[in-house]
DNA sequence: TAATATAGTTTATTTTATAAACTACTTTAT
DNA sequence: ATAAAGTAGTTTATAAAATAAACTATATTA
């Protein structure tokens, strides 16, 4: 009845980057640091999350002298996010007895 | 614009548990570990911090010679669970650019 | 050229979640 | 009667996750 939620998505920071990349073609590191508030330790960790889960893929070049990470999710990721939105759903409701 | 997620809710153990108080009168403690399939330490530790931020109130007592946990939502975390479905919500719709 | 800023990564620390071990009985079988 | 197994948990120990602090590397500005 309750589905296992995906520990990969539940989690705030990692929720809200695949909430943000869903809806955008990519985007960059400081993109996602400024709209999620997060430090840039915690992001890098976490978009590494991301990609080893094969959720999102990054890139990695230079714009304007400086290094720059773009992300953008997969179709696993996608996937991934839909799974997440139904199954977190049944929590959501509350269960009558 | 994304909200904090209340971390006491966003645990998916204390989340089903709530979940299931939510739509029950009071619920006992072998009842919510079988309906969670969690193990009894894992949900005694979580009960504990549901109670201690006053989501729920437990009532221990005797049943059959058996020690009894009953366990109760409270108004505040009533509150929590509407306030933590809400701010999920803008989680879980992708963000348009 | 020294200080500050950009754009991150790595390592260390703290917090959470989970599992294992333990307490305190009760019931059932011998 | 007592040993073994079961009920209903709690406490302690361990593993995993999140977060913060420190560090790398280069660029810009004063």
């Amino acid at each position: 009845m309750l589905k296992e939620l995906d520990p990969i998505l539940h989690s705030q920071l990692r929720l809200a980057l695949i909430s943000i990349l869903v809806g955008v073609k990519q985007a960059e590191f400081s993109y996602l640091k400024e709209k999620t508030n997060s430090t840039a330790g915690n992001l890098s960790v976490q978009l590494q999350k991301l990609k080893d889960a094969n959720y999102i893929e990054m890139e990695k070049s230079f714009k304007n002298n400086y290094p720059q990470t773009m992300c953008k999710i997969t179709k696993i990721g996608i996937k991934a996010f839909e799974d997440y939105v139904k199954d977190i759903q049944i929590y959501l409701k509350p269960k009558k007895k």
